[in-house]
This record gives structure tokens, C-alpha cells and sequence, in this order.
DNA sequence: CTGAAAGCGCTTACAG
DNA sequence: CTGAAAGCGCTTACAG
């Protein structure tokens, strides 16, 4: 690898010299310049990121919490396309992107010692454990640090507004004329919570009355779960007319409770979903969704980071909610009755 | 961010004693070495990874080239896996991970140019483009790199038994007594034509003919697309009794089409696979499919990586095949006529 | 067992 | 416009 000492005898020019043509000084003649980077080019020279970094205290490294436990993480579709927008942005703006983890081989460190340990420039929390005291830790450190879906009171936050979200699904359901509208929901993080007070808040904006059997806890992306828990709500007397699933994919479990049932899908019972992705818009019927900006969020967070990296004094911990839009498909069907 | 002067100070010992100390090292007396882990604890020490990788010329830190262009990458389920699993072995061996990219900010730089500037330890090449001049370079320069379902000659690398796979789930079908079996695959990529390999020495194998309308091109992962290419298949004069899909997902639009032509599942047309999926078994039906061994095939190629990166000499470039196994549902009839 | 010194590759005030 | 020098935080041969 070659460095700029080499690069300074090649030239003929002393290292001081090499370095503020390399990086663009003023108080250096257009020849010098010249000289300096065309050689560069030719010996493929590349400065050091350590010893820079070393010097300049700047990584231009950002560290990204990402647990990875059980369903969570990577192998989850969501944060799978936040952290795919997240680390495409930080790129453009000259950012590498280093996973944090919480031990180096068998060392224990935590996951702000890892931190220090690296000199990130800034910190993203995509998906962890909130209330782990690690990841509080870190979130109140002095690093600039964006979270996802959670919000401190220190850092700058993404959040998705599924309140909002749900709560547009569930007006929009009543106004094609539905009033017996069940929610499967999925495990109680704070994300579903919203969700429910979005669905429980449009029901009484409407005064619609919500019996308690039609909310019900099920599993998010879990199809099979989903159809024994349709199953049993196409089974009550007071039976709902459409049925809100925890998500796309499940949305697909509700449809094969309907049909086992011996009923119509739309027809007989309405069906929504919740994520919008493209490749669950199929199974005969255009499912009625809400579509979540999930690359809007990756790169909104990537942006703000870096703006309270290189602007830190002008930039103040802010949440930010980003919007989630209604798909409407032709699952939901539109009811005379009223 | 406390350094290893101000350890030094503390203790009243020279720097290069407290860097021993830290380290291990045996020449240093049990008390000054208890007296300087004991501070290094109190004062929250934790050493500069910069500092340390420009003295040690070793970072600790491997690049990982995980392209996320349009529906690769990140976004892809299968690679998400992968890299969830190379990421959790890299960590519990010592070694981060940094995304490579091919610009830093608004300057152009290569993806070998990208590793040599970060100084990695090692590459993975976990998705990209290997036909780009820039993807063979870095897999032909001196770095240590492990490519994942590709082979160079100079890389070790893991790849992923599709043609085996394939093979054996093409077996089975006709142990049932199938013999006419359709197969939609996805676009032909390396690992599409393995499979189809697959497929057809299986076929010959048993002597079963295969009629060119029963090999087409579908897509991946897109539902919609199966239907409508599993529809005319159904609608041959020589109907197929079992068809394969791309994948888990796409299996779904098959077992559609079947519905809606008025057959039965199983009954009247048999179904595969292709992932092993947990969040797919559903649909009614317990796919036969075929499960790949992603988390395996992340972990191995960490192994293999970190083998490569401590004892260079002695590893020479390997091609490492794992095994996928065959997932057996109850989509496929057992038929009676043989 | 301990410490002074050199050096990893870079940047930047400062002097000329 | 150019260059000598100091220093970023660490490690390690070497001397004592």
C-alpha cells in the first residue's frame, strides 16, 4: 500500500506539500497540484482511513445498532429495507457503515464502549431492545444518535406514524360502510399499540362501538396463526364484516379462514392489511393496505444524523413522524346500507 | 475519550507499561499489572481501534460488498439471512463489519480502492454483480475473500448445493409416481441454471421426458406472475399433475391457479417448493419444498474467512458446497399407478 | 520488571 | 508558495 512519503519522493516535494494538494489547499501552485494528484493517480495511492482518523479524530464511520435476535432484525423484512435506504444515503454523503455489537471476540464490551472504541462519527439505533440499559446507554451518550420507531428524550427519532396509519385504514373501512370491524393485531410492542389506538380512535370518532372479542392479539407475518384466529372470529354469531390482519402476509391466513369457512372473500367478509408491499399484492384480490415509507425512513434517518454531525450546535433532538399512505385495493367492499 | 497517557499518569507508570499490562504481556509484575487493568476499569478506558490499526497494520474490521440495487440485497430475504448470520460469527471471532461501497461522498472510488483506504482485514462478497470489472479485481487482489454462491479461482468460496437440491426434490416427486412435472423457474441466474440442471439429470436419471412447454421462466418471489404462468400450464391438453415453483412465496400463486381452474390441491395437481420457509408453511397445504441453509452458509463462510485472515499460508482457495435439505409436506400426492 | 524512543500515516499551525 | 516539526494514540524492539 503505497503512502505519501512515497508519494512526496516521487515528486520531488515534501509530504506537507503532498498532503495540501491532496487535499485541496489554496497555497499551492496549480503545477505542484497537478504533479501531486496526477501521480497519485498513477501509483494508485490512497490515503489511510486510520491515520486520518487517527489525526482529524473523524471516522466518517457511523455505527448502526442492529440487533439481530430471533425475528427481529435483518431477517425482518421492515428494518431489512430501512437499514438498505439508511446505509445507500450515508454513503452519498461519505459515510462507511459498521454494525455495533456488544462483544469484539471474547471480550465483553458494551455497545457505547464499542463505539468509543471505533470513533464513530454518530450512532443510528435501528432495532433493539429499548429498554435495555446498553442501548439507554448509548442513547444518551454524547455521540450524535438517530433511533427508529422509538424516541429518546436526547436524539433526534424516525418514528412511523402507525397511529395515524391505522387510524386513515380504519375510517376509510367505516366509510365504505362497515361497523362490525375486527383487528387482528400483532405482539404488543409499541408499534401495535399505536396501531390500536388508531383503530380504537377512528371507532369512536365514528361512534362506532367495538366489542371486545373483535381485537385480538395474534403474530405479525405468522399466516397460520392468523387463519385459526379468523377462523374463530367468522365463527361468532355476531360475526365482523371485514377483518383487519397484522400484516400483508398474514392478510393471506384471513383469506383462507373465509374461503374454508365456505364464504366469499370481499363478498361475504372484507379484508385489509397493513405494510404494502409489493410482492403480497396478489391472491385474487387487491389487498387493501397501508403502505409504510420505509426507505423515506432509512434515508430521513441518514440525514439527520449526518446533519447533527457536521452541524451539531444547529440541530436539536427532534421526532419526526413520517406519514404512512392508504393503498386501496378491492378488498374492502363497499356495503349499501347506508 | 481517556488514553493510555493519562492511564499512564494515573498509575504512575510509563505508557509502554500500560500498554503491556493491557495486552498481556508476562514481563510485568502481577501488582503494577492488577493496579493498571484496576484504573484502566475505573476510568472507563477503552483503547483507540485507530490508533492501534495504524501501529498494528490490522483493523479487526472486514468489508463486506452487499449490493443493494433493485431487488438484491438487503431487500432479498435469502441474503438478508446470509449476512445476519456472517455478521453474528464474525462478531463472537473479534471482527466487525463494514459495508464497501463504490463512493465515499461525492468522490469515485472502487470497491478495491474502497477496502485499501478502510484497510480491512478481509472481504466477503456476499451479493453483487460478478460479471463488474470492479467485483473481479477485488476478488482477484490481495485480500483475503470469501465469495458466497459464486467461485473465483483465487477466493474461497460457499456455495450453496442447488443443483443437489433441486435434484433431490425432483427425485422425490417422481418416487411418487410423477411423471409429469412442470418447473416454473425464476430468472436464469447461476443458481436458476443449477437448479434446472438439477431438475433435468433427475429427470433423465429416471428416464422421464421432459416436454419443452414444462420448463418456463417465471420470476422470483412474485406470486402474481406464477398464477398466471401455472394457469396455462394447467391449461395444456398434457396438464402436468405436479408443478414447481420458483420459491416458497411464488408457490402460493400456483396453488391459486390450481383453485381457480376448479381443482383440487394435492388431490387433482401436486405442488413444490423452493426456501423452506417457516413463514410459508400455511396455505393450507404443508409445502414440500427444499431449505437452504442460509444461517449455515453465513456462518462457514466467517469461518472460512477469519481461517483465511489469521493462518494466510495455510489456506488455499476451496470451493465449500452446502448441502440442502428436502423438506417433505404433504403438496405432493402420492400417485398409485406405478 | 520498567521505561525512553521510534514509528505507524496522516494533517496543520508556523516559519521562511 | 514550500517544508520542518509536532502530534494524533498506540505498540514494541531495545536498553537498563
Amino acid at each position: 500500500m503505497i503512502t505519501i512519503q512515497e508519494l512526496s519522493k516521487q515528486c520531488g516535494v515534501s509530504v506537507s506539500t503532498v498532503s495540501k494538494a491532496l487535499n485541496g489547499y489554496s497555497d499551492i501552485s496549480d503545477k505542484t497540484r497537478e504533479l501531486v494528484i496526477k501521480t497519485a493517480n498513477e501509483m494508485g495511492y490512497f490515503p489511510n482511513a486510520n491515520a486520518r482518523a487517527l489525526k482529524l479524530k473523524k471516522t466518517f464511520n457511523i455505527g448502526v445498532l442492529f440487533t439481530t435476535h430471533t425475528t427481529m432484525g435483518l431477517r425482518n423484512d421492515y428494518f431489512a429495507h430501512v437499514l438498505s435506504a439508511f446505509k445507500e444515503e450515508s454513503a452519498k454523503k461519505g459515510y462507511d457503515i459498521t454494525f455495533i455489537e456488544n462483544y469484539i471476540g471474547r471480550r465483553k464490551m458494551t455497545y457505547l464502549e464499542h463505539c468509543q472504541f471505533r470513533h464513530f462519527d454518530g450512532v443510528c439505533i435501528v432495532c433493539a431492545d429499548y429498554e435495555d440499559q446498553e442501548v439507554v446507554s448509548l442513547a444518551s451518550s454524547d455521540f450524535p444518535v438517530v433511533t427508529i420507531d422509538y424516541a429518546f428524550n436526547k436524539t433526534n427519532s424516525i418514528i412511523s406514524d402507525n397511529y395515524g396509519g391505522m387510524k386513515q385504514l380504519t375510517n376509510y373501512i367505516i366509510q365504505q360502510g362497515h361497523t362490525k370491524i375486527a383487528y387482528i393485531h400483532g405482539v404488543k410492542t409499541l408499534v401495535t399499540k399505536n396501531r390500536i389506538e388508531g383503530y380504537l380512535s377512528a371507532m369512536a370518532d365514528n361512534k362506532v362501538k367495538v366489542p371486545k372479542e373483535y381485537v385480538i392479539e395474534g403474530l405479525y407475518r405468522n399466516p397460520v396463526l392468523t387463519e385459526e384466529l379468523a377462523a374463530q372470529l367468522l365463527a361468532m354469531p355476531n360475526r365482523p364484516t371485514c377483518i383487519i390482519a397484522p400484516d400483508d402476509q398474514s392478510a393471506v391466513g384471513v383469506i383462507n379462514a373465509i374461503r374454508k369457512q365456505g364464504l366469499q372473500v370481499v363478498k361475504d367478509v372484507s379484508v385489509a392489511g397493513y405494510d404494502g408491499l409489493e410482492s403480497q399484492q396478489m391472491i385474487g384480490v387487491r389487498l387493501t393496505t397501508v403502505k409504510q415509507e420505509r426507505d423515506n425512513i432509512g434515508k430521513e434517518a441518514s440525514r439527520r444524523l449526518v446533519e447533527m454531525i457536521e452541524n451539531p450546535q444547529e440541530t436539536s433532538p427532534e421526532k419526526i413522524f413520517m406519514k404512512q399512505t392508504l393503498l386501496i385495493g378491492n378488498s374492502v367492499k363497499k356495503l349499501h346500507h347506508i
